[in-house]
DNA sequence: CTGAAAGCGCTTACAG
DNA sequence: CTGAAAGCGCTTACAG
């Protein structure tokens, strides 16, 4: 059952040419209908497969793309990974192109830049950019068709993303509706595109409700575990109702912290997650968040790769809807 | 800066021959040690780069391997994953070889399949296991080298993993030291060859002690929250005094149920998990477990699959060394 | 030590 | 409608 049948041996079995199964199999060039049905009845029943690398270097393309993600995620950004691969998986198996699995921070391109030069993929989708990122600006020299799923402040670079901005405005709005008096943001690095979109949305919402966000308590470029704590124990001692978080990492961390001070949610803070809390999900009390179709995001990004792959125009720019989840932290 | 620059092209400005470069840069075959050095030297300097799909076709070799991971994993297995993926990159990468990312159940060899007949890679590294797998003889079949970064019934198959059932007796064993009494385990999918491993670790604790497992506390094939909460329920209506839970997402979701019944552990019950508590690690308290390295279990996997593709002969089975570590929960 | 030529398995002008 | 031939960019016996 080894498969190593080639066009050749099609060919010669049939008393026809390479070129005739190959157009046979292609439906290019004109070939007549009898002999068409022959060849494709014939390699249908010997389960012949044409070489996909052989095509390939014949045709300059490899039928893979390459995903980009960092390597540096937390556990907590996993799930969002997971199922935007998940989508763009779907799709592109539908096509019959397979996915290269690319891992590197936004400065270490080794890796991205070795797939590129050894031609291994027919374009690539970035998961995650940073707000002065080289992969964009690689891949623009190089001028290999690629597309970002997330937000990239390129304005010229082909992207779908979910509006997190407006997203994150209403979660706000609700919030200081509810009346709030002293929200408390904790957040994550500031180099993250996301990350600064999320927190335009909130000084959109305070603008719209003619307030001015306290900059005593805004935390931002909170990395790892020991900052969120003593970013919530300040918040905490400032006198904030609410805590913000910009994403789930954050927003578990902080929940430990206010489980481990007995500070009961929400009873005597509130607590929201401006992300899908996947992770978040065993939590008690549950966790008012933002909720994303990633898998969704993904398959955008995809589609949109696959028709600038085959030539086609694309919108530069896709917005996702958004869901507001609202659970027990904000009661 | 379009990097299409071909083998020819050096050849000619050379004033060599294309079979000259590409022994230049192979190492193979013999070339005098200048020519060698002015080829090595003109390459770097214009920045050459041999197109892999193309030497790829004439060796009959893609320089990927796949890896494929099972499309149904819960939030909880991602670390797993990821960090094995992580590891497998890092061996793979040093080697110039890439990653090309498979989904698929066990059942569902769609994709697998494809990546296989279509030449795509010159081996695979299977990330999980069923106790019957069809992926498993599919690849014996084709002869195409392949690894399990886990544990894998099959004896004739070359696997890497880690000591799972060691471990679980090592943790079992210590907490019948403690002298608990009515401990129930809750696990997942038996058809999941890891879980079976599991399992026999516990059973062999108690053997070593001379007693038995009180089959009433026992509860697999816990597929989702509610069963996981049926299953604490009754394992507490039971009197069992310590929950050993075989993986995290089932120690997760038992955490969460006893916090909602407002059980305290470890006071009321004593709680233990055999897999990495990455995903636990916001709780409070922290949770016992079983720690292993998963990174490693990757590096490992692909270097042996790596050997495997060059021809080389590789180890069966080798057994990776893991830790217990005891936490709040158990005390 | 070096090169001409065939070959890897396809595709695609070009000619008929 | 069909085919012979060149070509994609490498590698590798074979010969010198």
């Amino acid at each position: 059952m080894s498969n190593n049948i080639t066009i050749s041996d099609v060919a010669e079995a049939l008393g026809v040419s390479k070129t005739t199964v190959s157009r046979a199999i292609s439906g290019k060039g004109r070939i007549g209908a009898a002999t068409r049905k022959r060849v494709l009845e014939y390699i249908q029943e010997h389960d012949y497969k044409p070489n996909v690398i052989a095509r390939g270097l014949a045709q300059s393309k490899t039928f893979n793309i390459c995903v980009v993600m960092p390597g540096d995620y937390a556990l907590v950004d996993l799930p969002f990974f997971q199922e935007a691969i998940m989508g763009i998986q779907e799709i592109a198996g539908m096509m019959e192109y397979d996915l290269l699995l690319c891992i590197g921070s936004g400065n270490d391109m080794a890796g991205l830049r070795r797939i590129i030069q050894n031609h291994k993929v027919d374009g690539v989708v970035l998961l995650r950019t940073m707000v002065d990122d080289p992969q964009v600006t690689f891949l623009q020299e190089r001028r290999i068709p690629f597309v970002t799923a997330g937000s990239c402040k390129y304005k010229d670079v082909k992207q779908i993303d979910h509006d997190h901005r407006s997203a994150c405005r209403e979660l706000t709005s609700i919030m200081l509706m509810r009346g709030m008096k002293n929200m408390a943001l904790l957040g994550g690095s500031e180099d993250i595109v996301v990350n600064q979109t999320r927190y335009a949305g909130v000084v959109d919402a305070h603008e719209q409700f003619g307030k001015k966000i306290n900059d005593n308590l805004v935390f931002l470029n909170l990395e790892g575990k020991a900052y969120v704590e003593k970013a919530v124990d300040d918040a905490i001692d400032r006198g904030c109702d609410c805590l913000l978080c910009m994403d789930d990492a954050v927003c578990a961390q902080a929940m430990r912290r206010l489980r481990e001070r007995h500070i009961k949610v929400p009873q005597q803070v509130k607590v929201a997650s401006f992300y899908n809390s996947s992770v978040l999900e065993n939590n008690v009390p549950s966790i008012t968040s933002l909720s994303f179709d990633s898998k969704e995001l993904g398959a955008r990004a995809c589609k949109n790769l696959l028709r600038q792959i085959e030539g086609e125009e694309t919108e530069n720019r896709t917005l996702l809807p958004y869901e507001v989840v609202l659970k027990e932290s904000t009661q």
